[in-house]
DNA sequence: CTGAAAGCGCTTACAG
DNA sequence: CTGAAAGCGCTTACAG
């Protein structure tokens, strides 16, 4: 078996407290058994068990992260950031993908509760009542990033999506468009959807543009989903000049792509908007004029802001808002 | 504080040896006992506390996973197919972003084995002596994905690197084309690019060409390291009519912006092909001819594998090749 | 400065 | 079928 404890203490003829207080660095070792020690641990390559110790001292060093799906390049920034930050303060993740779904949601929950995480990092684009009430219930810290509660209950970190589904479908309509589509996540448990689908009615209204039924398509929010929505759209008669794609920048590059493919330019014949800024959509072509998510940051700073709350440091502000930017590229221009 | 097994038998009014058999399914509890056990659990709200479990029984069910960095598409879908098999037999995943930084792997390793994992995936661009030999005396069940150590001490799941690259390098022989540059990942310690050096090379001699430093060049696997060596091979006098991109697609995408940037027509003008089978790389244009590797497969193989060697059954293989397919998109076409 | 002992929250032989 | 007790590998008050 693994060398314990025990056995160092043997070695180095000392006990167990002796050796357990150099590993932790405890400052009253007298330096001549502290060397002995660290030969002992060096010469037996005893590595500590450290869920002994965390059971001991009620403490994993390791937060849970929920997420839709590591597949989807939104998610992929946020994890990275989560992960260099975590990393920085020794935290490890256990990393969980939902599908967005209940039944994962909660029993993933349940898991890293019973694995006695020190913190849940939640990122998705809703959470349900039932969940908020398990999370809740169970008290174990959590931030929210990239959506939040209804209520704003939990800690949260987030963008605000829909003044910047607005500022998009303003600048589109700044360009002279009036005929305007809106391509959305088909989820319908989005609560980040939603806001994002109230600020271009928003920007509509302002402008008094009508919003058209006709020319508001949701699917999934991947390339194929944008693909089909194009796809639908173009058996209207009456077309838009300008297409807001909130559901994020894949679904945009699946919406040009079936442009390009029936011969409908972009932009010349149409604008196309996306979400998110992936690393994709400044080198496609056309490329694509989005909204950058801080996703990176999004996920760090919930990271951070965890670590806080278990320090028990003073959070100065619950939600945070982190700043967007409107990147304007290839796929959009005044109409013809 | 939380609730515990103590709390539900005081409760239930039986023994903590009844509680935990019921909680663990011991068939030999009388069925109103369990009745009375599992109220009391309802009731409570208690959750078991895996850790303490964990180190009663040696054994945590949650693996380490280390891949360079997750932001990258492709360890993102092995990421994704892990995790997949892992849930299905109730394993969590401790996830690393090491960067295939010596330092980072090192700690990491160290980590994954004092929190106890039981076992570890490591998935990679190769492994490095010094790492290697730290695996194997930790005896930690382990297994490699994406590539190999040297002598395949280590199980492996992957594809034939070499061969893949071969056969794409004939591919655009066959096309007819003569004059063929190579760009690679830039990475020194990547077993994975060598192998896919050496392929190339051996398809150009088995057809008496011959392999041009002038037309090589490394830079880093994704897109700006592909836009960069595009920029430098452009100051060639003497240019090639086809590109063999073995870093992966991001490389291979890169590099055909820069050449749209200047006037180069892809593949009219030059041939490009890449590697992976990224999920932009059939919606963009022109879509990539590729290598696909199966990079969930990758994954949720190599986790089955690990799971079968805990579970002490028999491994059929211990390095397995999975097949690669080649794809033929819009990049590559005859020379003009 | 160091050690003996209790205890973290479970599981599981052992006895009945 | 059930319970008392030992023990998993640590940490940490307490005593000296």
């Amino acid at each position: 078996m693994a060398v314990k404890i025990k056995d160092v203490a043997r070695e180095a003829n000392v006990s167990v407290a002796t050796v357990s207080r150099v590993l932790n660095d405890v400052p009253l070792v007298n330096e001549e058994t502290k060397k002995r020690v660290l030969e002992a641990i060096e010469k037996t390559g005893y590595k500590p068990n450290a869920i002994a110790r965390s059971l001991k001292i009620q403490k994993t060093n390791t937060f849970g992260i929920m997420i839709p799906d590591i597949t989807d390049s939104f998610y992929t920034q946020v994890v990275r950031g989560v992960e260099d930050i975590c990393s920085m303060y020794d935290y490890n993740i256990i990393l969980c993908n939902t599908d967005f779904n209940s039944k994962k949601e909660e029993k993933y929950l349940d898991v890293l509760i019973e694995k006695q995480c020190d913190g849940i990092l939640y990122i998705g684009k809703g959470i349900s009542e039932e969940l908020k009430e398990k999370m809740l219930k169970s008290k174990v810290p959590l931030v929210v990033g990239a959506t939040h509660d209804h209520e704003y209950t939990l800690p949260s970190v987030m963008i605000d999506n829909e003044k910047a589904a607005y500022e998009m479908t303003k600048l589109l309509i700044s360009l002279g468009h009036k005929k305007l589509a809106l391509f959305s996540d088909s989820d319908t448990k989005s609560l980040v959807a939603r806001e994002r689908e109230e600020g271009f009615k928003k920007a509509l209204k302002e402008n008094r543009l009508e919003f058209l039924k006709e020319w508001y398509r949701v699917d999934s929010a991947n390339v194929s989903g944008g693909y089909k929505m194009m796809e639908d759209l173009l058996k209207e008669n009456n077309l838009p000049t300008a297409i807001v794609v909130t559901s994020n920048d894949d679904a945009a590059l699946g919406a040009i792509r079936k442009a390009i493919e029936v011969g409908i330019k972009v932009p010349e014949d149409i604008s196309i908007s996306g979400f998110n800024d992936f690393y994709i959509s400044e080198w496609v072509k056309p490329s694509i004029t989005t909204i950058a998510q801080p996703m990176y940051d999004i996920g760090a700073v919930s990271a951070r802001m965890l670590i806080k709350m278990l320090n028990n440091e003073e959070l100065n502000e619950k939600n945070i808002i982190v700043p967007y930017e409107l990147i304007q590229r290839e796929s959009t221009a005044p109409p013809k």
